[in-house]
DNA sequence: GACCTAGTTGCAGAATTACGCAACTACGCA
DNA sequence: TGCGTAGTTGCGTAATTCTGCAACTAGGTC
């Protein structure tokens, strides 16, 4: 990339990354990576309430996050873009390779060290 | 429960997706692609203040986004992991088509006068 | 030593976000 | 029509985040 980012795709980043910065919208997406879901469905995977559920898919329709079409009773959410799950699964092995790599950082220090702390993270 | 991302995996990706989910940080972001810079560059390329900036890197090292590093009497802050532009990359395509294939579609629906979804994007 | 530049940090107020509750709409069924 | 299920929304409060100001530390220069 030879050219910055320019403010306007800066400001449409962060509200894209701002849209998945809660552990309980993350649930939601990784609820609806398979299939669409109910948002009765959805609430109970991501182990909240409905309407909490409701506000947060709301949220992440207003962002383009996801998309609802609704069938009878029921409304059913699905993501809009399967590149949303290519690069969260892009960014969650740069992020677990990162932990295995400051874990095995960690306890060469602490071998070299001999440290008082026994505890380290797996 | 056949979860394709853990609980745990959930908090990571959305603490990862918090510290980007700022326009300054990104704009921070945007500044360190090319190249390790101190606050004072950092701050004058997203045009904050020098405090401001400092606090934002803070949380950004915190969080294993960047590094930083003292030379003499100056700090140098670098991106942490290059697959993080590469995943910024990948999602800032795919934001911009939505953007260009919403516009697209929100042309067709004006001149077609009719839906298949109940919501419609905002 | 005094002084300067580069950053960091504590604090407080402002702004934003999260979430529960209750009230509401929309649809289907008898 | 009334009732039950599925979701949404307004509102108030709690919690969190943002940011400027002032005070502070660390290196370098005179």
């Amino acid at each position: 990339m030879k050219h910055a980012m320019s403010d306007a795709s800066c400001e449409l980043m962060g509200d894209f990354f701002a849209t998945f910065a809660h552990t309980k919208r993350m649930r939601i997406f990784c609820a609806l990576q398979k299939e669409p879901k109910t948002v009765t469905e959805i609430a109970a995977e991501a182990g909240i309430s409905i309407t909490n559920a409701s506000q947060h898919l709301r949220l992440m329709r207003d962002r383009g996050a996801v998309i609802a079409e609704k069938h009878a009773q029921s409304v059913y959410y699905h993501l809009a873009d399967p590149r949303f799950v290519e690069a969260a699964i892009l960014i969650r092995q740069a992020l677990l390779e990162q932990l295995r790599e400051n874990a095995a950082r960690a306890s060469e220090r602490t071998s070299h060290r001999r440290s008082h702390t026994v505890f380290q993270p797996t």
